[in-house]
DNA sequence: ATCCTGACCTGAC
DNA sequence: GGTCAGGCCAGGA
């Protein structure tokens, strides 16, 4: 029995806690994890996310405030964000100091 | 155990 | 205000 649970499912369990219509960055999510370096495995493990799964990846952008992703994932994320009622510029701008969520 | 990769961040020019 | 290079952490082969 894990006595603490994986990076990833410390991940997945920060990500789901982000409410509707908000956003965060993968530095703020790898902080909450425990790790403030590990940003970039933050989105290694959205990557690697099941088909299935509810989790709201899309509420995660980078410092920037700017979506990472490019091509169709970026207007797929672009989307849910806009489905949320999140204002999303074409190239995947976010208004971070209005959206950006603080734990 | 080693080496490479990545939906990043920070600091410096 | 942009762009470049370095670093850091965790997974997978």
């Amino acid at each position: 029995m894990e006595r603490e649970d994986s990076f990833p499912q410390r991940v997945w369990q920060i990500v789901a806690a982000i409410p509707e219509g908000c956003v965060t960055t993968y530095g703020d999510v790898a902080k909450l994890a425990g790790s403030p370096r590990a940003a970039r495995q933050v989105g290694g493990v959205l990557k690697r996310l099941p088909e299935g799964s509810t989790l709201p990846w899309h509420r995660v952008v980078n410092r920037h405030g700017q979506i990472s992703l490019t091509g169709p994932d970026l207007q797929r994320q672009r989307q849910a964000l806009l489905a949320e009622g999140v204002v999303v510029a074409g190239n995947g701008q976010i208004d971070m100091q209005r959206y950006r969520w603080n734990y």
